[in-house]
DNA sequence: CATGAATGAGGGTTCATTCAT
DNA sequence: GATGAATGAACCCTCATTCAT
């Protein structure tokens, strides 16, 4: 039983080692050098564990996809009200700011260090942002099912303009390192939704 | 005369060809010797005309902060409608993803290569981003001032909100090389307007 | 006893594969990963088994050694005439380079690959090629002792000069990949037997 | 005019360091570290002067081809009757094995390490050898042109005897650090000749 | 008899930069 | 204003081998 955790020791330090160096500072300022160093594994140990830099940041994608979504879900899921488990997702963003070393979207930064959109990990980034993008038109389409009046808009459009702020502040927070845009979008999300 | 504009010739094709290499395959996935190669002059010249890597691409931002405003600002000239003029913003994107190799906006793009925030690089990013926040706010500001209708939202939170909307909507696209997010924020802020 | 069979399975898997990608490869472009990835077992199966990859080179010239002499012997041994004993020399070099992967003799081979003459891999290949001068001295011996005619010029002279020949053929074909020279070699021999 | 001397020096230093160390000790043997080391250069400025280390062996096999073949010219012109031009190509390779780190011929050293035969290195060894064996054949016809006997054997046969027998030559006495075989073949030649 | 994790040393190559001319 | 040679540091990756289990 101790033996599968001290035997996978190595290959979980070299991932997080990893996890947190690619978000900090990115995939091509992050050298296997700096990786192995921090987690204090010989060079050769890497390899053992992940057959390329490349195989690594997809390892580091799949942990980064459950763990962001498990963080999102756990503050949606504090609330009940449909309206509010939508105007959450915003609070989730100004407490992720707040609270830890906020460098945007890991997905979105790796989008604009892997250019090929046809590869791997910018597939691999799409399929996440996709689940992000399903994930808040059911949100939504709770929201409507609730609300006995008749809507004008669709749950997908409505969807969509709420994915798009919640994307444009991320970006625009990484870039002022503020939190204004999540304030507004929010505020703007809250008149969107009455 | 004919010197100075013959010498700095070469300054000029390495500074477009740099242009053009960082934002298709990003600041750090460009090397020296590309540019050199790719702007046909010895590696001496390059250094003789610009001290460092770093000092190419502040001065490849200086240019397309130009370049770019230019563009955005020629697409919403060619309307008067106070109205019109701000949903060209989303016609200039839509003509921007499809009739050139888009690759999202280069100043996004550097700031998820560069790290620090207090850095020289990331401030030309803010500054160049603050002046396409005040331009949007300016865009809305004629528009509530032309409706006579008491509006009830207030000219900068607005103007935010279709701030985010555009960084969101540039990102998006980038992300799923589509057009969708353009489309569906344009008629986001249509509604809004109304 | 079953178990010995069993057990001793995978030293011989290692064996062969090495047997094979020694001769097909080299020696130093063939890595100790290739072979066990490709014989199919454990990596400290292999140094169960073998002490060091050098010993593992050594116990594939002492197999090639014994699989390569029976060859010949088995083409050598289907004529009676000692003139055609010595003529099938150059059929089974043609044979084997046209009846399979030709990569020139393991042996020579590994001559350029190992440079220091005093060496347990460079004396086994000298005891190789010792004893496939002895033989063909055996050969041309028998061939001397039938023939009533006084022979000029002695039987160990004869030999070599069929033993170079042999040799340079064996090397020409594999820098050509063409059986020109052991047929031209084949045809010098048979004039000089007249 | 010095200055051209110097410049190329660093490249020539290289050059002829690797030309050393292929040779005696082979090219997968040979490291670019160990190369640099020797030489007294940078890693880069190898890299300057050589796109890869296979670019550098092509470099190699060149010089080798030039200097190789003026070796034995200079051997055979020192020599006026056609037999005893023969008859020193024989006379070149005792003088080789002999008076310098006899490693066998490098082309053939390098046919052990290069498994693929459409490769560019390999086509450089069989330009090298079909040079030699057109050279020995031109040799032989210079003998058969001016010995009035008719000989039965055509010139071409008799050639390529001669260059199997030189093969042979070199490669055995690169497995038994011995002359044996190039005397053998010496006095083989001697006696097809007369 | 067998295993997979771990290693130090080295593989070939590229980086941004500086130098003398 | 322009050149190409030269550099130290770092790049990602693979080598044959040893270890604990």
């Amino acid at each position: 039983m101790t033996k599968t955790v001290t035997s996978s020791d190595s290959r979980t330090r070299i991932l997080e080692t990893a996890y947190r160096l690619f978000y900090e500072q990115g995939y091509h300022a992050t050298g296997i050098n700096q990786i192995i160093a921090e987690a204090g594994v010989a060079k050769a140990s890497f390899y053992h564990h992940f057959p390329s830099k490349k195989d690594l940041c997809i390892a580091f994608l799949q942990k980064r996809h459950r763990d962001w979504f498990s963080w999102l879900k756990q503050e949606v899921d504090s609330h009940v009200e449909p309206r509010e488990r939508i105007l959450s997702l915003f609070a989730f963003l100004e407490q992720w700011l707040t609270t830890s070393k906020f460098r945007g979207c890991a997905f979105l930064n790796l989008t604009s260090e892997f250019p090929i959109p046809d590869s791997v990990i910018r597939r691999m980034i799409v399929v996440h942002k996709a689940e992000l993008r399903e994930y808040i038109k059911e949100l939504v389409q709770s929201f409507v099912d609730k609300t006995a009046s008749p809507q004008k808009v669709e749950v997908a459009s409505l969807a969509d303009t709420i994915y798009v702020l919640f994307e444009g502040s991320i970006i625009t927070s990484q870039v002022y390192s503020s939190i204004w845009a999540i304030q507004s979008s929010r505020e703007a999300v809250q008149r969107i939704l009455t």
